[in-house]
DNA sequence: ATACATCGTTCCGCACCGTAACGATTAGAG
DNA sequence: CTCTAATCGTTACGGTGCGGAACGATGTAT
């Protein structure tokens, strides 16, 4: 009895510990921390990176909209945005509608920076299917990408920055 | 310049927050995370089914072995194998051979929780591909095992346990 | 016999996170 | 216009989990 229980006749993939599920489990976690790895040069954490590249697509936006998309908690906006605002990267301007907002833009440094950090992840997307053919890339990632949406993943946002629901 | 770097023509599946890796770190969070949810009626978390798991396939362990094999820094090992030892899951008996060293043993009671447990963990990994043809459930744990398997990825061992290196 | 390594344990500091307050500002009701 | 409730950003606080460092007990080598 070392490799489950008793007369389990499974077929070899459902197997806790070698297992389809396991092995993403597995591979998300190597991967992402990676990817934590890779963007350390540069001073960014993958969340900075999210953030930097939602700010880039909504320019001008506020911290509760930007946190709400990315579903990050108000209080933990705050550090994120001052962590970026004191290396350069964003602004934070006044928002003649709202005296209340903050609307967030990307200075020219921030702008280099995220294409630098873009440039970093497109290589680190490279790096993960490194191996495997064009076509069984195309046929991994139409795999994974069902069992995303029959999990209802959002694109671009990663779960374990909002953890409840 | 909504969508990456001005003028990258790159294949779509090579995406950060839409790519291969960003898929695969999502899933596997999702994934890990409703496991811990599926277990928790059991009173354990993923971590004490390895343990279990790990006890059973080699009895008498001491508590460094299973820390070394599991990636698990002694310290925390300690609080893990107390909670089993309290819910009457596994004995630390004494070694003859050593006096220093604990062996472990499941109990009864664990021998039939791990069972449980494992029968919980099966249904979630058929849960995870549920929707896929088995055909396509095999091509994707091939695919998967390759990328493990490049990653020099340990079956059965989690990394998020043991980080450095 | 002495010095050193190993096992399990405890202790302590670190980092992180989310809730709950708070002042400032805005929107809505009367 | 006034008063109240909601919203934005911020700060403070408590809880949690982790791992390194030290410790006593025991084993091993010289």
């Amino acid at each position: 009895m070392t490799d489950g229980p008793s007369g389990a006749d499974e077929p070899s993939c459902v197997q806790p510990g070698a297992g389809i599920g396991f092995l993403i489990s597995q591979l998300g976690y190597v991967i992402s921390t990676r990817f934590r790895a890779i963007l350390a040069p540069l001073g960014l954490e993958p969340r900075h990176f999210l953030v930097l590249r939602h700010i880039a697509r909504a320019e001008g936006s506020s911290q509760q909209a930007l946190g709400q998309a990315l579903h990050i908690p108000a209080s933990r906006m705050v550090g994120l945005v001052d962590t970026l605002e004191q290396r350069g990267l964003v602004e934070r301007r006044a928002n003649p509608r709202d005296r209340r907002a903050r609307a967030l833009h990307l200075t020219e440094e921030g702008r280099r920076m995220l294409e630098e950090a873009w440039r970093i992840a497109l290589g680190h997307e490279r790096a993960v299917t490194a191996g495997l053919t064009g076509e069984e890339r195309d046929q991994l990632f139409s795999l994974l990408r069902r069992l995303a949406f029959a999990r209802e993943l959002v694109p671009g946002v990663h779960p374990a920055l909002a953890d409840e629901e």
